[in-house]
DNA sequence: ATTATCTATAGATCTATAGATAATGC
DNA sequence: ATTATCTATAGATCTATAGATAATGC
């Protein structure tokens, strides 16, 4: 006899049970009856039954991690927007970082996972995940750079910080046989911010060596 | 009536598709039938005849793609061994971003797949592809860094050139929709290269400040 | 009556193989 | 005789659905 709880609850657990399932495997990997052994043996069915197909559940699984992630997290890592540049880019910097390796936010994985394989599925995945992060990045950088950088050293800039931040750490280790130590998320958030720091000051440093060459050629 | 190659021939073309396909869409996500499409319609039955099974044929293809990109671009980019650290780092830095930047290699595409879903197939590949770098890189770091910084702070520093160097910009490109501009991939190694000294030195300065700090106060 | 869950399965897809066919080298 | 290629298909796996069953709320 089929115990029975609510239908909204259920669900939910599904939608959870998906989002690491996807994260961990891929959309194509991931079979309904691994996501329904993984739910605490619901029937595979209901997969069907709640979502209608896979592909559903796919797009509803990535909204479900993305919202959580974001509530858990905000981008701007509550620095306000008024403070200083170099600030509100800690802020930046560490709220990605976080987010991307709480585990439980399911949003690298799934995020690599259309890296390796785009399924087509995702139309939100760039723009929530990596547009949205080098948007962030961007005026930041370009106010740290100030208007003497050209605007390709820029883009690079914000390419560099933006790489520093989405590095799957996590993914790797489980690719080492024997992790040989793990990386503490905000000691990693504080040490980019660092090299970012340190990486843009020496850009306008060396715009502006550039600069002052070029107008002393010119005086002579 | 079959035209007849050489055996060898239709095998080696069989190998470039496979690494080809399996970069472009992973392990699971390519079947024989897309191998054997991409590589002028032979028949896929062919890969059973040349390699046994699918299993062997994603083995066999990771080390073909990796033997021709290391062969192709060379660990340390051709800087001499007593070359200074700093120049070294760009040899590393260089060869490790054209070699991942070539398409043809598939090397990163592979590499990607089985971070964001792990075969367990390729016992190789962690080793080759991520292990190789860090540990060039460390020696490197470790010279260029000094005594006085500490272990973690060291690690750290290999992570976030590292990451500079993998971040997979023509797979975050396919994801966008209309990519705004690409980078010029020895352009970006020098911007790395620029990028990563300056954290580096700004990481040694800070040690050395820390320690002035810590020896004023214990002089007090 | 409605909602939640389960059983059973049709149909799609894919891999690997058995066995046929033809070109090549001896 | 050997090697390369092709045809056809058995067996595995997976998704989605039809239809049954039972708990709940009216």
């Amino acid at each position: 006899m089929p115990r029975r709880k609510d239908g909204a609850e259920t669900r939910d657990a599904i939608l959870e049970s998906a989002a690491s399932q996807f994260a961990r495997k891929g959309f194509r990997n991931t079979t309904n009856a691994d996501i329904a052994e993984a739910c605490g043996g619901v029937n595979s069915a209901l997969i069907s039954y709640y979502f209608g197909d896979k592909a559903t559940l796919y797009q509803e699984a990535w909204e479900f991690a993305y919202r959580r992630a974001v509530e858990k997290y905000p981008p701007t890592g509550g620095v306000a927007p008024e403070a200083p540049a170099a600030e509100r880019l800690f802020g930046v910097i560490e709220a990605d970082i976080l987010r991307r390796s709480d585990n439980e936010s399911a949003l690298n994985g799934i995020m690599y996972g259309e890296i390796a394989s785009p399924t087509g599925l995702l139309e939100q995945l760039y723009e929530d995940s990596l547009a949205s992060l080098r948007g962030v990045l961007r005026p930041i950088v370009d106010e740290l750079l100030g208007d003497a950088v050209a605007v390709e050293e820029k883009r690079l800039a914000v390419l560099s910080i933006f790489s520093m931040c989405i590095v799957p750490v996590e993914q790797i280790q489980t690719l080492e046989k024997n992790p040989q130590y793990a990386y503490d998320p905000e000691i990693r958030a504080r040490h980019v911010w660092h090299f970012a720091l340190a990486g843009l000051r020496e850009i306008v440093e060396r715009s502006n060596r550039k600069k002052q060459d070029d107008e002393m050629k010119e005086n002579l």
